[in-house]
DNA sequence: GCGACGCTTCGCCACGCGACGAAGCATGCG
DNA sequence: CGCATGCTTCGTCGCGTGGCGAAGCGTCGC
């Protein structure tokens, strides 16, 4: 299902979080409207990816973190040997320094943002999963953040999902998705066109200082 | 790659983390030798197992942890929806309540041990992975376990991995393989015929109740 | 050495499935 | 209303690739 290169290329996109409408799929991958929507049926099917009609658009967005997760392992496996230090230098360096992971932020800076998240106590460790502190409702509130409501499924609000081209943990759960949001709301982060790369602007660098770890 | 169906049999019966001749793997996928041999040699182009030629056998394996990570990560969300309730009663329980993890101890039994060992101080956080103590090694011991210098790559040595029908982390790395290693040898542990999961036997339990959280 | 065995290479067949064009439904806009 | 737009369904084509049997190598045993 995901082998098919029409598929995967669909994946890889929807892999920024985005969601898209059928016809931007289709260029996006470079195939025909009925190619396109005869795989995003199989997708569907497949549950790998959620539809949202509206209108006469459809809109397609993966189908959670699962997902996610498996395609982005599956892409350091997939890119591993072939160009090693293409991650060091080239066309990989933007994504290694800061990109998308499903809905949150990865790579180095994501990295960074977990580890001093955890240092200053912004958040806390609370079983496999993660914790405001009072503090840290306090200082994130200062930035602006708005948050979903976190008394129900701690799990899904905060946790450490694994980064492959890092080897480390970023954060994950809703949480992350509200301030990648706000992040590119407030061009503290801008995405890269084409691609899952992201890059943190002056704006941002300043906002998110107390918590980047170097 | 991973798509194809007598493949995906391949990787699935070598994620139980032992080393298979290619006519082993031809008659467990359900193939003749020259489909199991042209399938070999895709999985080795593509270095998702890597290959011991011993005499006129030869021996194939998962090439490493990221692979059989990957595969973990696809088992758990192709089998997701389908079956939910499998997980608890019927063909998959003794799979969620233990089995491998390429050659690491996984499910219920799995995080279970690992929860213990930290919980214990037997293993003590340390970064992204985990060391022993000097009161773990000594505990270790006096089980009869070896194992390899821990003095190179310690990011290889243990470290946690996610474990996908628990959803949390159960132990990996070399000290992890030795672990499986022993407790396969000394009856602790009993493979269970031609499927991934473990079965704890009573001396099992008794020797490793120090470690196991319940 | 000469079989037996394990695996690979070769040649061939056939099925599956992805691709597109044309036509068919929906939805929204003037 | 009627036409444009967005997407799906249908029918068809053709390539890719997995499958097997037969034959070819290399390795071990007597």
């Amino acid at each position: 299902m995901i082998g098919d290169p029409t598929r995967a290329r669909m994946l890889a996109v929807l892999m920024g979080g985005e969601t898209l409408a059928a016809g931007e799929l289709a260029a996006a991958a470079g195939v025909t409207a009925p190619t396109a929507s005869a795989h995003i049926a199989k997708l569907l099917d497949a549950e790998l990816v959620v539809l949202r009609s509206q209108g006469r658009h459809r809109y397609v967005r993966l189908a959670g973190e699962e997902v996610a997760h498996v395609l982005e392992a599956l892409s350091f496996v997939a890119e591993r040997s072939a160009h090693a230090d293409k991650w060091e230098r080239g066309a990989y360096k933007p994504l290694k320094a800061a990109r998308t992971c499903y809905r949150h932020i990865a790579g180095e800076l994501g990295v960074a943002l977990f580890e001093g998240l955890m240092a200053r106590g912004t958040l806390l460790p609370q079983d496999g999963h993660c914790a405001l502190s009072d503090a840290g409702r306090t200082e994130l509130r200062a930035l602006g953040l708005e948050w979903p409501a976190e008394t129900d499924a701690p799990r899904r609000f905060a946790h450490p999902c694994f980064d492959w081209s890092e080897r480390r943990d970023h954060l994950a759960g809703s949480l992350a998705v509200s301030l990648l949001d706000h992040g590119l709301a407030h061009g503290w982060l801008r995405r890269i066109k084409d691609s899952r790369a992201l890059q943190l602007t002056p704006p941002g660098a300043q906002a998110l200082a107390p918590w980047i770890n170097r």
